[in-house]
DNA sequence: CGACGCGATGAACATTTGATCATCGCGTAT
DNA sequence: ATACGCGATGATCAAATGTTCATCGCGTCG
């Protein structure tokens, strides 16, 4: 056991561990610990700032809606949609913390769901990734994490599903399944070639066994991630637009506002789990936390694929506000 | 919108969760709070406690880094690929950060191994000059830092391998040796001319008995060092591309995923090591900070010249992944 | 009616943490 | 050699938070 710290600033990680762990776990003070190692307090401050700087100690908020008020949230949307139960958040009108406080709330569900087997298939998109970093668990599982969709390099490595399995293996505990092939490919052709392949066959089979997904609900907006992943150009988005499609489930399966799925110039093209595969998983996660999504959102639920809907307050209420209006006003 | 609570502690769950949400979320002070609601502050303090102890409030401490993950995948590393020890960093966002990070951990290495007279063959890059900047030596030395690969004008001089080697060479103490060549030239008639070249000649027998090596891994992207140097034409690096050319070792030297040497336009042009020079170096350390090398990694691994890996813990299980894959699978 | 208990309340004080700034050491450029 | 920049350092001050304690309102019981 190291006991004394080096004087000058760059320290290991490993020192910055054991002075983090003695603050923020044992509950010193930072005085004390300024005494402890015989440096200022000051320089201690400033090396526990660092140690939240470089990931070595994360502090996570969690913030849980009172039962009261969203249970009749919950309850509308179980009536309305069939669905099993929905988790919503808070309101909160910077996008980066709504996700944030979103991704906390499916992290403790995912926590006190998942057994010690469990079988995870994991989609795409900022929403999910957000989710493993919010993860705190209580015990340690040994659980399977395995993409359900392939990687992309565009639009930033870290909303690929491998990264997500691998984050939340870490988390959890357990192993997670990489599938080995591009999300989305040129055509039809090379699609059946890939899925021939021993690796990509494995690794979807797998993910139909899944006893949970996680994927995420996407909107066709101009600066949608499907336009910033280059998998569309702006003429196809229009097109795809007036055919009445509102929206995507994981990333790539388009849906109208009924939930039916729409022929899209990516069908056919896309390596990953499809619709069908998620309707015989038994508990299929949708998290989406940008209000532009309302209508991707009642498209999905719509689709009946749904077991569990996580979003905020105000999303929910005006998506059950969008489905009454279109049921009463038709169209 | 309630803007009032009210007098009595026995607050609503949801005005709990409002307050809660203004302290920890929005980062309100609680004079802050005591003044908005018009309640004395210490009040407020005693709202937020029983706000935790609700459980509508959730703070959670994470520390990471124990060390026994990174452990775990060194061993599964050395089992692997044979080589002789890893060092692992944590994960960071930021790709600047990553990299200091990650040249911290090698700088650390370098101080621990080198001896008072060591040789070390430095090569080019942004990972292996971002070392010398992180060394915190604990003695003077007198050793020697040469020159792996000659200079390039393009892409910045602050990747030159001479500018490294004089860096390191402060750092640690001793001297540096810079080989006076350009790294690449137009064509083999010159670079035979230039390797009969005295001074050429003499900094590379120094470079070829060094006891250890500081080289980069490459990837060949768009962006990548190659192409910004202009080394490479897009056209060249697509057609290396389709030779299933995945990365570079030192910036020159180009493998596949089996690590098998690729016939490229850059062969018998560049002036420095190559790849069949440092095998016969006890220590070779690779260096590499960036996802979009995980192929080059596994090729640079399966050459058999690695004695050293330096990268992230999630580039370090990924590569695992992918050797895996490709060992199951096929193709 | 009045004494008492009890929890809530906020003033006052103590502790902890964050921010600022002058200084120092060291390396570099002039 | 000297000036300068830069980052690290800790003294000092300011802000935020935690703790203690006297008081108050209110209901109960003798």
């Amino acid at each position: 056991m190291n006991t004394s710290i080096s004087r000058e600033l760059p320290m290991t990680a490993d020192e910055l561990t054991e002075l983090a762990k003695l603050y923020h776990i044992d509950g010193w003070t930072q005085e004390e610990l300024a005494r402890r190692f015989d440096v200022s307090r000051v320089k201690i401050g400033r090396l526990l700032k660092r140690a939240v700087s470089e990931g070595i100690v994360e502090i996570c908020v969690r913030l849980s809606h009172p039962p009261d008020r969203t249970a009749a949230l919950e309850q509308a949307l179980i009536a309305r949609f069939g669905i099993k139960r929905a988790i919503i958040s808070v309101d909160h009108r910077d996008a980066e913390r709504q996700r944030e406080l979103l991704a906390g709330l499916v992290a403790r569900y995912l926590d006190q769901s998942l057994g010690d087997t469990s079988v995870v298939a994991v989609g795409m998109g900022r929403n999910v990734s957000a989710v493993p970093r919010q993860v705190v668990a209580r015990q340690h599982r040994h659980c399977t994490f395995v993409c359900a969709i392939g990687g992309s390099y565009r639009g930033g490595e870290a909303m690929n599903a491998d990264q997500t399995c691998r984050r939340f293996a870490e988390r959890f505990g357990g192993e997670s399944v990489t599938l080995y092939a591009p999300a989305i490919v040129a055509n039809r052709d090379t699609r059946d070639a890939l899925m021939a392949n021993d690796t990509v066959r494995q690794s979807l089979t797998r993910a139909q066994q899944a006893d949970m997904a996680l994927v995420g609900v996407g909107d066709i907006l101009e600066d949608s991630n499907m336009v910033r992943m280059g998998w569309f150009t702006q003429e196809e988005i229009n097109a795809v637009r007036r055919l009445g499609v509102v929206g995507d489930i994981m990333g790539y399966d388009f849906i109208d506002m009924d939930g039916a799925l729409a022929d899209t110039p990516l069908v056919g093209r896309v390596i990953g789990l499809t619709i069908e595969h998620l309707r015989h998983i038994p508990d299929v996660i949708a998290t989406a936390s940008e209000p532009t999504k309302v209508g991707g959102i009642l498209g999905a639920l719509r689709t009946g694929t749904i077991d569990t809907l996580a979003t905020t307050e105000s999303i929910a209420e005006t998506v059950l506000g969008l489905d009454q209006s279109r049921r009463a006003g038709g169209n």
